[in-house]
DNA sequence: ATAATTTGCGCAAACGATGTCGGGAACGTT
DNA sequence: AACGTTCCCGACATCGTTTGCGCAAATTAT
């Protein structure tokens, strides 16, 4: 099966290439009967346009660009999977690149896409990300951009974000609910500005219930391997240690979890563990791990209609504002409040 | 920050087109003074050449086209991580499909990758995905083709694959040596090239000792939600039902770890588990998951290896061949012999 | 000094599609 | 009969880059 051009179909019938680009594309100023035929010998060879032509000549290319950091994330894959599904049937292509958690590979993807002339781009900041200039270069070449889950604050554009605040603070509060009193924070980069939502919401669960916000219960993480244990062993060298552990990943919570378990730590009996995590295997761990979910397919979804909206009206100028996603707490065993009677066991529900 | 094209160098210089880009590229009959003047002009407006206009002109793109079923999925997206690895420090990028398990998605994904003139095509086959048409045209049209994974045996290209039948040999043998006699086995579709090589691992295992092979005792998947429950159901339901389940893939472990679990199926008491996957998660599961773990990293790594080899070395045809990446058993608590005296617990070890 | 090479560079065509002109034919209007 | 319209359609330039060919000047050979 061949590649075909217009121009095979302009020789075809006879005719010029012109008429053939305006016949496909439903010209008004061609005539009906000609156009049946191009449209018949377009379908016979199966015609395909370019994309790369088309791109060349700077209209729409009918992709949009996805910059995330990491692929290897249940929260990113599945925002994936929400940005596909609506650009899929709203007739775009995606193009997808990992930034992986590194400033310079992220605006070496922005020039990429830029030069790959995509009609938008859809991006979620690696954790180096403190200038946000060659975004505001993207806004300067007027392509449409929309910002999800790593906002900048920085940026005036539309975000999609989880309501970092709100899940923080109910998670907060369901371990002081259950309980505990010297909650451990274990967060990611601190100018990230899920970072700071989060740490808000925590903050203010603690203040409403009247317990003190102490900053040595904070711990930054990088993206290092095994980072969490040295954390985890300073936190419980304290006089009074942590009796329970919020942490704000997907990573983190796993890292914990292990970090715990090797430091014969026992959840829930000695710490509650809870964590901002899209993992789909937390039902199952041991324990089964309480979380508060981010609905990363939605957040995708979401981003790509908006993304998709700008695109295609972008001479009206659309309203720019922050979409909030509620999140959703959901309690299992690791949150448990320690009923002194129960036998230490984790089996089964 | 504008965008530059070799014209504006060209105009800049006072010189033509053809001399800037002879001269960019290093051709022997540029002045080298010139040349000079050329990068250094470059240089100073930050030169950047247009991707695009390349593609058209029908060099290489510099660019490889990843299609594969599905990103939020351990193995495939850890297999991404090594073959972006490879292609950024030999200079390509990558551009991923998700065929989404869907033959008619990958026939378009090949066609758009095709289209936008990929240097190469790094694939693992949908499910569905039974005529290889699609792909002797990719062949047809002399553009590099390496499959890893999920690979066809229709096609004379190069293969980089686990070794399933080596990892379902092992997992069953060792199923078998820790005191199972009736081994299930869950899998994918028959038709995948995974499919048949673990069966017949699988089989060869039970051969070797002395166990009857027992067609019924195999259940084939689709990738429907919650399909693992009815098979779970069907065969415990049998006069001897299995007292191992051996599964061939991420999403049927956990399915059948959900599956035995709602059943109150105790693990490994009633039944052993063990999974052909990439879970990371695998050893905090309750119980922790023993798995053949296929080191898809490096599946990736070599795919993109190869691949760009193929890329580069055009002229010269590459041998080709099936590499074979040995997998890794793994043994947890899942498939512990089980001692009568030991108490039902699946606390941290 | 003349002829033959070599050196260095520009012109123009191509890649596939779109869009701006403008022109011929057929029609209607005075 | 002469003019203006409308309807269809084709020639040509364009996007950014590469490349075959040719041509002038500089160099070497005769």
């Amino acid at each position: 099966m061949e590649t075909y051009t217009i121009k095979d179909i302009a020789r075809e019938l006879g005719i010029s290439t012109s008429t053939v680009s305006r016949a496909l594309r439903g010209s008004y100023e061609i005539n009906p009967e000609t156009k049946r035929l191009v449209m018949e010998c377009a379908e016979r060879l199966n015609y395909r346009p370019n994309p790369i032509a088309l791109s060349l000549k700077g209209s729409a290319s009918r992709a949009i660009g996805v910059i995330l950091p990491q692929i290897a994330n249940y929260f990113f894959s599945q925002a994936i999977n929400g940005i596909e599904a609506i650009a899929y049937n709203r007739g775009y292509h995606v193009i997808i690149f990992q930034s992986q958690e590194s400033y310079e590979r992220e605006v070496a993807n922005v020039q990429q896409s830029m030069s790959r002339k995509v009609d938008g781009l859809l991006m979620s900041l690696s954790s180096e990300t403190a200038d946000v200039a060659h975004l505001q270069e993207v806004l300067d070449k007027n392509v449409p951009l929309v910002l999800f889950d790593r906002v900048s604050a920085e940026l005036n554009v539309t975000k999609v974000v989880a309501d970092n605040f709100g899940g923080a603070f109910a998670a907060t509060e369901h371990l002081i609910q259950s309980g505990r009193k010297r909650i451990a924070h274990l967060t990611i980069q601190p100018w990230l500005s899920i970072t700071q939502e989060r740490l808000a919401g925590y903050r203010a669960a603690l203040e409403k219930h009247g317990l003190e916000f102490d900053e040595s219960l904070i711990r930054y993480g990088t993206f290092g391997p095994d980072e969490v244990g040295p954390m985890v062993d300073e936190l419980m060298r304290y006089s009074s240690p942590p009796d329970a552990f919020f942490t704000a990943s997907d990573r983190l919570a796993v890292g914990c979890l292990q970090a715990l378990r090797q430091r014969n730590l026992h959840i829930p009996e000695d710490v509650s563990l809870i964590g901002f995590t899209n993992l789909n295997v937390a039902d199952f761990l041991a324990p089964p791990l309480s979380t508060v979910v981010q609905p990363a397919t939605e957040i995708g979804q979401i981003a790509a209609e908006r993304l998709i909206d700008q695109i295609e009206r972008k001479h009206r100028a659309l309203p720019i504002e922050t979409v909030k996603i509620p999140t959703e707490l959901i309690v299992r065993s690791s949150t448990r409040t320690i009923d002194q009677n129960e036998p230490l066991v984790y089996a089964s529900k």
